[in-house]
DNA sequence: AGGAGTTCAAGAAGTTCA
DNA sequence: TGAACTTCTTGAACTCCT
């Protein structure tokens, strides 16, 4: 940097070059006088700065200058003293309304990370013959599963968890609910296994590119969820009775009984 | 930087020495020559230097020389009179005002103990005061919903999942199961959530320490997984019937038609 | 391309203890 | 006292959505 300023100095002076020195203008963090690298939070600042006023207003901590409040911020002297930076911020105009909020950087997360799943793109399973009556009972099935269970699975949402911890003893850590850490690692893993299952297996052929039509596509899809439903429904029934069975009040009053 | 550069621009050029020369002369303690590790309160010292400065700015006691108030400090000299030692690190420029007041060190302390109570106990809910039938059929439920859902929740694990795609006009892309990607999502999120609700709300208070009986650690854990079951039995009664009502053939046998 | 957030190794405070 | 260690802070480089 020096060197570039030394040369413009030099050999530019004369000339009055506009872009070029308009652009080293520009690129001045307004905070601290480095380099900067654009707009942040509405204010042309280096990433020092972004970053340092992203984290100060986030935390929320309220700094005090130890010297009077007046401290001239430049690339070296920043560090010293984050009362007088955080204050030169504000000066200058950078928005803290520009922050997302935690709940938005939570949906943000949320949706890269739904990307990166979607991203992942399997094949898809052979054709399949059907009769008309099978049509039928598929598209009912599907039909039932949509209103049953909601795309986005908004039930689990819902669901209210309870804290499970351990003692001291067995480590000095307190848990949350056991169960719902364990059953999100579970989802995962079940996840990613039919993901290497789609994608290694030789029975999921690529899509052939020849079927072109909507009635195959939907077809296909519809078909391809069988199982699934098969699993889900064997799953809540049986849940649902395992249950009760499991709590003496139900299985005294032998209304379960039948075995 | 720029001061690096310049004197490597003044004294290096007639030398060409390299970059070891540099490190070694800038990782000197300016106070007594020893070995630096970096910058404290401002100046590239050594460790004892550090430690000294800090001693002796915060115990804030007058030291005075044995000798003419002009001891040269030296690795092996510094220890000699604190006076001159203390002198000297001003002198060079070790900057009082980048100790910590005692009132910053203390919110320091509070805060490092707070993080590490957060991380290891993400909190507890109150006690909650029960009749020995309530405890019972506490137990009777916990017990019911281990027998049912195990604890790494297998089930899930089992199912089988359908393909549903969308068609190359919308991306290129095909897709994995909506459903069991947008549950993995879904479930995440309700975890997040979960996990900030725990640590951040005022309704769930440090566990106090005067409670560690065994029998007081299991009930509050039972007790804190009432809502998660009840929602969770729900989930399945009613998905259940939902499911079979969404399917015509049951609807037309009227086995469900109570409504 | 622009500008949000994210990552993580390096830096610099304090803390320990022989 | 000071070597070794812990913890929080920085900011360059990077990812991701628009
Ligand atoms: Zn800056
Ligand atoms: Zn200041
Ligand atoms: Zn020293
Ligand atoms: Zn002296």
């Amino acid at each position: 940097m020096v060197i570039k300023y030394m040369t413009l100095g030099m050999s530019g002076s004369t000339t009055g070059t506009c872009l070029e020195e308009d652009d080293v203008d520009l690129k001045i963090c307004r905070v601290c006088m480095d380099k900067a690298t654009g707009y942040h939070f509405n204010v042309m600042t280096c990433e020092g700065c972004k970053g340092f006023f992203r984290r100060a207003v986030k935390s929320n901590i309220r700094y005090s200058c130890p010297f009077q409040n007046s401290c001239v911020i430049t690339k070296n002297s920043r560090r010293q003293c984050q009362a007088c930076r955080l204050k030169r911020c504000l000066e200058i105009g950078m928005n803290k309304e520009m922050i997302m909020s935690d709940k938005a950087v939570e949906e943000r997360r949320t949706l890269i990370k739904k990307n990166k799943t979607l991203k992942m793109t399997p094949s898809i399973p052979e054709e399949p013959d059907l009769t008309k009556e099978q049509e039928k009972l598929l598209e009912d099935l599907l039909e039932a599963h949509r209103k049953t269970f909601d795309a986005s699975f908004t039930h689990f949402t819902q669901f209210r968890v309870g804290i499970v911890y351990q003692t001291l003893r067995q480590g000095s850590l307190h848990f949350l609910s056991q169960y719902v850490v364990a059953s999100l690692y579970t989802v995962c893993i079940s996840i990613q296994s039919t993901h290497q299952y789609t994608q290694s297996s030789t029975l999921m052929k690529p899509y052939p590119v020849k079927i072109s039509l909507e009635k195959d596509y939907k077809l296909q899809r519809n078909f391809s969820m069988l199982p699934h439903i098969a699993d889900l429904a064997t799953y809540m029934i049986q849940g649902t009775i395992n249950f009760a069975k499991a709590i003496p009040f139900f299985r005294n009053n032998s209304l379960l009984s039948c075995k």
